[in-house]
DNA sequence: GATCGATGGATTGTTGACAATCGATTGTAG
DNA sequence: CTACAATCGATTGTCAACAATCCATCGATC
């Protein structure tokens, strides 16, 4: 045998998933502003598809949060309030630590080498100023933490959340941050692993979405789901 | 004003949810087996539908990761082997351990009161000697563990845990295992929580999983996603 | 003047038919 | 008897038209 994988298969991605693709990427990047109503007709016109595909795709990003159907009102691009928003870090939280734990766990030195290559490669683009690669290589850094562990599931999930994460970003684009600190806070969370000091990772991740959630919702401080006291 | 709530909201669930909840039920609980080929014509006939909705039901489905589409071959009902269920788990341990944590952060008493109540009404099942219905009580603590931290986020990840979850048991429909240690399991959790101790809680989670898959697969010993080396 | 009811426009929800694709079967040549 | 090629059946993928539903606007009545 030679290679394992000489050839691809090759991709022939259906319709519906095309146009997810490109929807979402939208959502994601603002180019769809949420609240924006998603007419099917006109979606399919511009796509130049049938509904049918359309409709797929459409339910396709329902079901992954981005998008909120109205029964026969329509569909709309969701809008992340202040709740939401420290929900989707939360959940971050959840699934990263997790990760993160499983990586230790399984001692992946691996993980641990390209988790600093992720971030030395923050480190690169911040010193070259290149802001809006900062945050791409943010996100990446994210993935590859995620991806490290090996589960479908939690990567599965972690996609999802990091979709919203984008869009949460596209929205404050423009907010200036030090980009030392924020390459800082990763590289405590990749030695925190390298480390094998699961609390000390836990810990570096609660704080590194605590920064994020204050410049996200700069006015509500602790207030977890509750608040019901005053 | 009177209740905040006066009346819920009509439910006019769409054709397709209902169609969706009916095959999720059926996977669920075995009356669909694993490896079946689903026919969207057939299905469509046996419902009395079009294609259309019934199509939609089942894309939901592929999302939710219950149903496997090969292009232009067909529908089949998800099949979970070894790896896959050390996923699930790993993937539940992720969750329901957040969600715990979630919960003590906020010092969420009544969360902790919800949490015994669903254990005693373990024991209660346990006593009578009802093993199905210890079954459905046994995941109703999971539910309520993490629909108790708040987070809608967690809570639909888990859903989709959840089902699955219930997929492996009904696999192994038959085995015993002691109800007493079942329930004390459970309480171990609880009592965590309503102790604020987070590690005692993750440690308690982790070998109730652990617990778990090594009655779903016997043969298998540590070997998390690598066994690389012996 | 305010409330209730009817109409209109637009949207989704649904349907049945058509086309493209794939795997298995069968037939044929070597 | 084996290997290859074409055909066949079945399935999904796609489409355009139809029906049902909802919100907003407008008019009538009390």
């Amino acid at each position: 045998m030679s290679s394992p994988q000489p050839f691809q298969r090759v991709n022939r991605e259906s319709t519906a998933g095309l146009i997810t693709r490109q929807l979402r990427e939208a959502i994601m990047l603002g180019r769809l502003e949420p609240g924006t109503q998603l007419s099917e007709a006109t979606l399919a016109a511009e796509f130049g598809v049938s509904r049918g595909p359309l409709r797929e795709a459409t339910q396709r990003l329902v079901q992954e949060g981005l998008v909120r159907a109205e029964p026969n009102r329509g569909l709309f691009v969701k809008e992340l309030d202040e709740h939401e928003i420290r929900d989707l870090y939360a959940a971050r939280t959840a699934i990263e630590s997790a990760a993160g734990r499983t990586i230790i766990r399984q001692h992946r030195h691996d993980a641990v080498l390209a988790l600093r290559a992720a971030y030395e490669s923050m480190q690169t683009v911040a010193e070259q100023g290149a802001l809006a690669e900062l945050s791409n290589a943010d996100l990446d850094f994210h993935e590859v933490l995620v991806s490290s562990a090996g589960s479908p599931r939690l990567q599965r999930m972690h996609q999802t959340l990091m979709v919203e994460t984008r869009m949460c970003l596209t929205a404050l684009q423009g907010t200036y941050r030090d980009p030392e600190d924020q390459v800082a806070e990763h590289r405590r969370i990749a030695e925190a692993i390298a480390a094998g000091d699961s609390e000390a990772l836990v810990d570096a991740i609660e704080e590194h979405m605590q920064e994020a959630l204050d410049r996200l919702v700069p006015g509500g401080r602790n207030a977890g789901a509750s608040a019901r006291v005053p």
